[in-house]
DNA sequence: AAATTTATCCAAAGCGGTTTGATTGGTGTA
DNA sequence: TACACCAATCAAACCGCTTTGGATAAATTT
């Protein structure tokens, strides 16, 4: 069924039956209603592309997720983050278009959409420090946000991000307090913005004590639960070993504790931990009690964010970018304990 | 840089430009060439709307996520999944759109998604063992695969499946031949078609030798680390406990195994677990040995899989129904040992 | 009563492509 | 030389919608 075929069925003209469904006023409410009777009878519902071709507006938005050509990597944070944005979408009335790129084309990707015209914004994931796409978006002027952020981009951009520094940074003041000095830092990619500031955060909190972190504890790799458990295995049997960890992901910090349960020593005893907890559905870091002590911050709430500014942006493409910084909490679990005085 | 534009600054017609770059044979090499160059040029791309009204095909495919209304829960599989199948979407053209949508409104999901008109056909994820989405894309002429399969569907329909039955029964059998008696099942959600499955490979192991499996042992849940945990702590703690698990995602494994630990019990030696495992890209199964003895079957591989099928049915609406069923592997690990003598 | 408004409705022109059905000039053939 | 045929190109229709710019009749002013 479609326009053509509902207006002829109603003897109305194409217009008159297009404006009493959009709702424009030049239509009698009783014609509206008779309009709106057929429509709902006949299951119609106006062809997207049609439509979109006709308006200029695609009523779609692209997600670009990177995916690692070396590591065959989706990130696991992807799911809840477009399950968020997803929601608002929905209720818009946007779809959400995904379109994987390898990371070395990106540039060529998002050129092709832009010129294919298939979504009207798009939301940047996974932003390195360096970040190219911002730039590049700019200049071909597509609506985009950014889920994180780029150190070193120079022009204003819109952006949600959490306080990964700040967040660090008293991760690692409260290992500190309980007397830890040997803490180690199982990071992801540090060429990934978040990481980076994170690494930041940790190391500012130890200068701000006079303190220098020990190179040797301070670890970056793609999250994987395999790299965190052979890594902080590998250092907890080095001579000196660190006390606690700070890890940036659930998925992580349970390949840690993994490794320190493997030696005998208990989690928030023997070796403490604090993790970064994006809250995830999946792995919720439950119980009365949490079972990590963690910095959280919900990468589902950061999606219906990102979405929120992106559709603003869209509808008045004179605002100026906007941009949201989360705090994390820090939310104290069972995994973090007072150092042990060395024998 | 549209068409119109691209064919004056030529000076040739529309149809040429189009024909030339569609590579129709209506045209000669030379000006095929000189067309080819221009579009490079000037970074023409057709419009992807326009096109697809044009072609009534819109080169796209939609993927319908259940969100469960309950729990905000995303499967962690979804990730994957969807890395596979966008490896086959992009090399052929083909645009991925998403669509969250509540349990419990999905017929009208369907409806919209066919009445709009904007995917040429659906993969369908999770389903149910009386999956009434099956009929109802049947009847409205949507061309689909499903991941996975409906036990109650009656008609033919396109389907990639890991043989769940099979890899559950398998797994069973091992935990049996080493001596298992009490062999508990933490499962997904029954409804849910794999998991369901699952449960009967589980029991018909049992029966085949002449045991019944105690009921108080299968549980079924939404697939969390949580419950896992919880749920492994309730039993161990029973009067008569398990000695083995059979764990449905690898996600609950790490959650058997943290309370299989917090017992201060050794997995592997005091109880045995066997998983199965999706081959996550954040959660692998790693090591020389693995660590958990599991029934394995990639669910990026059933992506892809899917994508190429519904690609398939797509270009030939004539086709017959295709299935796929992957038979999971069994790996051994270091989760599984003999059953201890009961003291 | 004539002139304006106003409330409804419609025909037709896009939107940016593809595709059908000519039209042209050049070749091959009888 | 005349005819058919082919290769290359084009004008125009079409996909299904929105939207501009009338048209018509009724209501209101003057």
């Amino acid at each position: 069924m479609n326009l053509k075929e509902l207006s002829t069925k109603l003897g109305l003209s194409q217009t008159t039956v297009s404006r009493a469904l959009n709702g424009y006023p030049e239509v009698s409410e009783e014609t509206r209603e008779k309009v709106r009777r057929a429509a709902e009878e006949h299951n119609y519902r106006p062809n997207t592309r049609a439509r979109s071709l006709a308006t200029g507006r695609t009523m779609a938005i692209g997600h670009v997720i990177p995916v690692s050509t070396k590591h065959e990597m989706v990130n696991p944070v992807f799911g809840d983050f477009i399950a968020g944005a997803g929601e608002v979408y929905s209720r818009e009335g946007y779809d959400m278009v995904l379109t994987l790129v390898e990371d070395n084309n990106e540039e060529a990707a998002y050129r092709q959409i832009k010129s294919r015209g298939s979504v009207d914004g798009v939301v940047v994931h996974g932003p390195l420090m360096d970040e190219p796409r911002i730039p590049l978006l700019k200049k071909i002027g597509l609506p985009f946000v950014v889920h994180g952020r780029a150190t070193n981009a120079i022009d204003p951009y819109s952006w949600v991000d959490m306080n990964n520094r700040r967040a660090f940074e008293r991760a690692t003041e409260l290992l500190l307090d309980l007397g830890h000095r040997r803490i180690a830092l199982i990071n992801g990619l540090e060429r990934m913005d978040f990481a980076f500031r994170r690494r930041e955060g940790y190391e500012a909190a130890h200068y701000n004590r006079g303190l220098t972190p020990d190179p040797i504890l301070m670890c970056s790799h793609e999250m994987t639960e395999l790299f965190a458990h052979d890594t902080t295995a590998t250092l907890l049997s080095q001579p000196n070993p660190p006390t606690a960890f700070l890890v940036s992901s659930m998925i992580c910090a349970l390949g840690v504790r993994r490794a320190i349960e493997e030696r005998g020593l208990i989690m928030g005893k023997d070796v403490s931990v604090v993790t970064h907890d994006d809250v995830l559905s999946y792995l919720r870091n439950g119980g009365d009690v949490p079972i990590f002590t963690a910095t959280r911050s919900s990468v589902r709430e950061a999606g219906r964010k990102s979405a929120e500014i992106l559709l603003q942006m869209i509808n008045d493409p004179t605002r100026d970018p906007e941009t949201v910084l989360f705090e994390a909490e820090l939310v104290l679990g069972q995994s973090t304990g007072p150092a042990l005085v060395r024998a």
